[in-house]
DNA sequence: TGCGAACCGTACCGTACGGTACGCATAATT
DNA sequence: AATTATGCGTACCGTACGGTACGGTTCGCA
């Protein structure tokens, strides 16, 4: 579990004070707990302790409201950088299964998934303003890091892709399959994540064989 | 595009009026155009030319109504039987190369992404009933179709796996990708299915370079 | 010590929704 | 022809939410 949540780190670098940032942690809390139908502005203010007056001074609407809990999150979720030393079969193989493990350790999360569920109740209406924020902001670091392997991988003549974001599909889709929507749906993410442990290896095999150039 | 759509068999299928089928396709629509907040029994009911009271007569209840959409759009969706001719390895691979292609239009589908937002929206409370209906009723036909093609192909020499469903986990997560989550959070579905189309070749050749006996 | 800004708690308003009840028309049945 | 069932249209009720306004309080600052 290399996902690392610093406690105001989120707050500090969306431009926040303390305490809104505090606010925006209760209000995660809310909706992880009972949905979007408990992420009210009066319950906010409840279980924050702060008057609705301020949310709406702070946030501006309810909708500012999500988009600051997006950014919020998205701002606590920091992916260790890809050691920048040797890398031989086995490290990047190493690399690749940490990768996996907390690609779905960040999938299968509470506030993940209640954030997830709640772009895409709003993705009908409204433009997708909020799937885009949430996939831009959400899929950055860890694309990030996971671009950054598979380039290293390259570079060290280890794997043979033509483009990156293809390859990094490929990757995706065989350590992911349908989890992701699964547990959206509902299905319990602890049971799925635990079956998952022993298939991130196969996945990882699974994308060597098609882009390791020395087997 | 081989899902067949079948005007009244959705009706039929769960044993409801004509009058009550009709009614639930307008349910539908109005659920595609508008998101969830589009499907009120008040809209509903303008929309079908009926009462109310009839709504809650036939189905009971406002998640009686969707669970009933939710059969209904699954009764309509038919998939081709694998042809039981001779398999070579050609159109084994034609067969699974229209499967990829089935797979992607029926997902991004708009009823199928209405649906779909709409289960998941619903399902951090209610304990994930309209989501595992939606899994069962959905994935039932497609998923039918692609263990009796992967089944055939073991069978035939073609292709070599241990367990089935482990196998269909790959196809689905090669085929896929993240597709299915970004047209979920609101990216446009079309742009979406007309880049995949050269990748679903791509995808089936790589299943193939992870299963196939003879390479 | 006096002042102003920020903010909490609460009350309030308009709206919209789920669900129910009633009156009336239409069609089938006897 | 009379009766019954079905169902449409509408009105209604209780509730809950988003958003706004106001009085009182705390805290920093001069």
């Amino acid at each position: 579990m290399q996902a690392i949540e610093q406690g105001r780190a989120g707050a500090a670098a969306a431009g926040l004070t303390e305490r809104q940032g505090a606010v925006l942690e209760r209000a995660l809390g809310l909706l992880v707990e009972g949905g979007e139908r408990a992420l009210t502005t009066a319950g906010v203010a409840r279980a924050a302790n702060c008057s609705k007056e301020s949310l709406y001074k702070w946030f501006g609407d309810r909708d500012g409201l999500i988009a600051a809990m997006i950014t919020y999150q998205a701002g606590k979720v920091r992916t260790v950088e890809a050691s920048a030393g040797a890398l031989t079969a086995e490290t990047l193989r190493a690399h690749l299964v940490a990768f996996a493990v907390d690609l779905i350790d960040v999938l299968s999360g509470d506030v993940s998934l209640a954030l997830n569920r709640l772009a895409i109740g709003q993705a009908s209406r409204e433009g997708a303003g909020l799937g885009r924020l949430l996939q831009e902001r959400g899929r950055r670091q860890i694309g990030k890091r996971a671009a950054a392997l598979l380039e290293a991988g390259r570079k060290a003549k280890l794997l043979a892709f033509d483009r990156a974001d293809e390859a990094y599909g490929t990757l995706y889709g065989l350590i992911v399959s349908d989890m992701h929507l699964r547990m959206l749906l509902g299905e319990d993410a602890a049971a799925l994540r635990k079956e998952f442990s022993p298939r991130a290896e196969k996945a990882v095999d699974a994308f060597l064989t098609l882009h390791g150039a020395k087997r």
